[in-house]
DNA sequence: TCATATGATTTGTAGGACAATTGTTGACTC
DNA sequence: GAGTCAACAATTGTCCTACAAATCATATGA
């Protein structure tokens, strides 16, 4: 409709940013998250498509006027949500040549949004058994550094969470104290490069946990885990804290073998 | 000269995108750097500024309208620039209340250019820190996964890239050679996480170890050091594996050490 | 004192125009 | 027939203008 242009007899076809389209016959554009911008939502669109496989790596991608066209949106917003996508490196443009999706080893695959989008793809247990084994590799190192250079404000955020844990009475609210703990950990660590690193893995298992219901038998167990790794920070024993660690994750596995 | 409206008698002020301002009094954009975009110099220079710390977190960076008269671009320029720095969070915005920065922790430091930002920024030197103390973290456990998991192809191109680095003659191609091998190596790994985190590491270090000269001597044992790497790989050792990389890391310690 | 309107500022979106780049095609020459 | 070069066309890059939407600040009134 406001397209002035390409307004043949043709069917327009443009598809909704988001599985609810509007009952009536009004605007088109009203079907987008309320309180997310177009841009937003058009990057967020076409950067699934993209992490989904829709269009492999090499391919070239629809031209931008195409975008707009399918959208409904403006030429500027699909311009902005694509620099969003080349900022994560998930493709690049040259004038004539269009814009084309990039090898998948160029991807920001340590990207919140590009990690979310992994997340909600086909093939996301894969990804989850990438995720696991990652936290096998960093936690362990990670934890035994915070129990040697942990401040004390830095320990009573962790041992705080710890409780917090354990008093939780709600999954969620236990998954953010858990959250909140590894968090400060990772923090503590002293390398601000594992902070990002945690958050992310973290946020991918925050996706990915939504299915896993633990008993509570279960849960009592891991709390007991927590505590082992809290006390071997705070009492500075990095190898204890190390072997914490890789029980609770031993003990994770475990519990995701199972689903 | 492009801005049509507010061309008063004041001093306009406008910074080049590059320290080479072109001598003659002519177009005044033409001093960003041949080849690259105009989003992307400015989406560099606003980047590399927040991340040197020009705006500290939770300042509200200039108008996207003030951005474009002090690099004399469009703002349509400005905002694909700053929805790119959008896409690495180090900013975000809000209609009537302009951008801001956000916290360090919400960066998206596993950036290619973050990093490249950070590495030029004037605290490089605990990131150098950072960095290697992070590759002791994940280098060991990675190089033990790729001994167990590696198959025949990717062994064939960690052998050939290790010879390449002993046959090399001059740095660059000997430090290319280096990149290659460690890469293959993570991707031998079977994580698909830990490649894109390697892609950073060597991406870092090149930008930090231009300054470091080594002897020739020293490059011998280097070499000696990283065959006994591949060697470990070939035989499917991951505990001479781990061990043989904790000696290359120790060994670049002390030579940055020496620094 | 609190709620409410209104006003101003900034980003968000749209749409049109042209420039720059470069792949493609076709003509021309040797 | 092969190769070279010029013209063309398609696509992104850049700029511009206008308006919409959001929201903070201020003033106004109950």
């Amino acid at each position: 409709m406001r397209s002035g242009k390409s307004m043949k007899a043709e069917a327009v076809e443009a598809e909704a940013l988001l599985p609810a389209p509007n009952a009536g016959s009004g605007r088109a554009n009203s079907s987008r998250i309320v309180g997310t911008s177009v841009h937003a939502s058009v990057a967020n669109e076409i950067g699934q498509r993209i992490v989904r496989g829709d269009y492999p790596p090499g391919a070239i991608l629809p031209n931008e006027a195409k975008w707009a066209e399918t959208f409904e949106v403006s030429r500027s917003a699909v311009r902005e949500a694509i620099k969003m996508l080349m900022a994560k490196s998930l493709l690049s443009s040259r004038p004539k040549v269009g814009s084309w999706v990039e090898p998948r080893e160029r991807w920001n695959l340590l990207d919140r949004d590009v990690l979310t989008w992994y997340a909600t793809s086909p093939n996301r247990e894969t990804f989850l058994k990438s995720v696991q084994e990652f936290r096998h590799i960093i936690e362990p190192e990670a934890t035994a550094l915070a129990a040697l250079r942990r401040t004390d404000e830095q320990m009573a955020e962790i041992s705080a969470a710890c409780r917090e844990m354990g008093a939780a009475t709600s999954l969620p609210q236990r998954t953010q104290a858990d959250t909140r703990f590894h968090l400060a950990i990772l923090r503590a660590s002293g390398n601000e490069l594992l902070v990002p690193l945690g958050t992310l893995i973290e946020s991918a298992l925050a996706h990915l946990f939504v299915f896993v219901t633990r008993e509570a038998d279960d849960l009592r167990h891991a709390q007991g885990l927590h505590e082992a790794i809290e006390k071997a920070i705070r009492l500075h024993r990095p190898e204890a804290a190390r072997n914490a660690v890789r029980k609770l994750l031993a003990n994770t596995d475990e519990v995701i073998a199972r689903v």
